[in-house]
DNA sequence: GGTATGCAGGAAATCGATTACCGGCACGCT
DNA sequence: AGCGTGCCGGTAATCGATTTCCTGCATACC
């Protein structure tokens, strides 16, 4: 492969010039700039980007740490960071942690050994360790799920909130044992849409019952299989509050095994819109989130501290999320 | 930051000693080693990255291009091969070409600048440029399209015969005008998935007819437009057959709004397994694609082309796809 | 004409690791 | 005892760019 000296030994100039005249730094005598084109050209040359980073000590890469590349909702985020990066001539490196914590260890010391330029990251617990981050001052940035062990940027929906209002809206439209399928402990957006549910119980006058919630992973898997539980039991709710749309594929499987049908016999709100929801029948209610804004705004945000260096303090930003009433929560 | 010459100052060593005792190259007294291990400890020391990939002149990061990140069967993929470049130790950027031949170019440029071990990607179209991949002897494997300007490794699908046995299928169900929804011209499975839908035509003894056809992106508005189109001139045909699931969701929803319901009015067919296939009412029938598996292959395929340095001449896996009948194809 | 000023471009240091090469020491063999 | 062998670890070269520093030349001003 053809490096900086071959170019400026074709072209009858130093390394220093050839650096020049490829960034534009500084102002290079047209002659020698047109000879070094034609080199450069001649030779198919490409700059070495490790050189440069390491020498510049900064790389045009960010990391983007998600748990589920599968989800929707996620890869919206991920459209959305990809995106507004591009644009500013950043690349993406998307990494899939599973919601595992070695993985997301992994990841974590991969983006610091790189040298990345900044990391998104939703959190598999509110104490992931970011150690290797925060010892090279690599700007985080969290998304959609919160980081207790780090002061940083955070994008998230106002989770409870919208829980609560998917609630009372259930509540209100007559649904009188209203159960919630809700994400594994430790997940903030888990707890979070938890505590929302009670409120909305309780702001409805409800009370709550340990046995109408279940606690599964954010998988079509988990959702099948806690509504299948929750569902076949005597007492069935006659509601169900689903904390993802991943898992309310699974939710609504198994209520087609049971001879269920949504709305009438189960109200159904679920987290994130989907494209099939209106394909169903009834359309599915969701909490649709801003999955993209989501993605767009922590790029930015992220983008900022890399450029600012400054020691701004940590701002979380809340984005409000919309309940979209179709049929499967009327009756 | 510390570096590796702060550790050697601090463990009483040299830098060459902490670098073997680091790497396990070359046996390094136990006394030595623990010192090193002890510095490393204290500084908290990471190694940089960049300085290493640019001696060893290898990096450990794939590059996945692919069009659409929002698209469940580059997911999928995407999932394969990050299962398995993940558990080979290395990681993957992943990059998003939008059906954009400029995006695409940048993104093989980064590539090929930042020395990536091996590129797989999806090409927007047959002769998608990669020549800077080319000059630095970076491997490639191409997934789910071919790629004519350069011969390397490729995973793909038997669209064509899966194309010819989808609308066999309907033909014998009864079905009599039969059209279909392709995808863009240049995009090779776009191509394939249509000549074999005038293979299955002609061994169902049908004539094809130009105004059963509409080319577009694989989309959910293109799908829907063109669906739309199709669907309400005066004779309209009695059955789809649709390139890609993302492109199904258009044409469900267009088909909703004419009230014409699938398997009896219209029968569908439709490219990629989907989560919610079994969710509508009649089920969709797919030809299901091993996503995850191409993806995992190639992945295994890169890594090998990446160890062998060889010049074992390029191959091409054709992956079989498997019609899975449900009630849009039956009457 | 002499000195100050500016600017273009080259030589060499630098980023932070890996590794080729070499010196020194211990051990074994004759 | 003397010499060969092998191992361990240090010195310095190296990867390929960027950037600092400095030299030399041209222009300007007094």
């Amino acid at each position: 492969m053809a490096t900086i000296s071959d170019v400026a030994a074709l072209a009858g100039v130093s390394t220093a010039t050839v650096s020049r005249a490829l960034n534009g730094k500084s102002t290079v005598d047209p002659v020698l700039a047109e000879r070094v084109a034609r080199a450069v050209e001649q030779l198919g040359y490409t700059p070495n980007g490790l050189a440069r980073s390491l020498r510049r000590r900064e790389t045009a890469v960010l990391a983007l740490i998600i748990s589920d590349v599968e989800n929707p909702f996620f890869t919206a985020i991920a459209r959305g960071v990809e995106d507004t990066a591009q644009a500013a001539g950043y690349s993406v490196m998307l990494c899939n942690s599973d919601e595992n914590t070695a993985k997301e260890r992994r990841y974590v010391e991969v983006a610091a050994q790189e040298r990345l330029a900044g990391v998104i990251m939703s959190p598999t617990t509110g104490d992931s360790d970011v150690r290797p981050l925060l010892a090279h001052r690599t700007p985080i940035v969290t998304i959609d799920r919160r980081l207790g062990s780090a002061d940083c940027d955070a994008v998230l929906v106002d989770s409870r909130a919208a829980a609560r209002e998917a609630v009372e809206h259930l509540a209100a439209q007559g649904y009188r044992r209203i159960g919630c399928i809700a994400g594994p402990p430790g997940i903030t957006t888990a707890d979070e849409r938890l505590d929302g549910y009670r409120d909305g119980l309780r702001a409805a006058g409800r009370r709550y019952a340990a046995k109408l919630v279940r606690r599964c992973e954010f998988r079509e898997a988990g959702g099948r299989e806690a509504a299948a539980q929750l569902l076949a039991g005597p007492d069935r709710p006659d509601a169900l509050l689903v904390s993802s749309s991943t898992m309310a594929v699974g939710v609504l499987q198994a209520m087609a095994e049971l001879g269920l049908r949504s709305g009438r016999d189960v109200g159904i709100v679920s987290f994130d819109e989907a494209p099939w929801a209106t394909l169903i029948s009834p359309a599915l209610t969701v909490v649709a989130q801003p999955a993209h804004a989501m993605g767009q705004l922590a790029a930015r945000l992220l983008l900022a501290r890399i450029g600012d260096r400054g020691e701004r303090p940590a701002a979380t930003t809340t984005l409000a999320a919309r309940l979209v009433v179709r049929g499967s929560s009327t009756r």
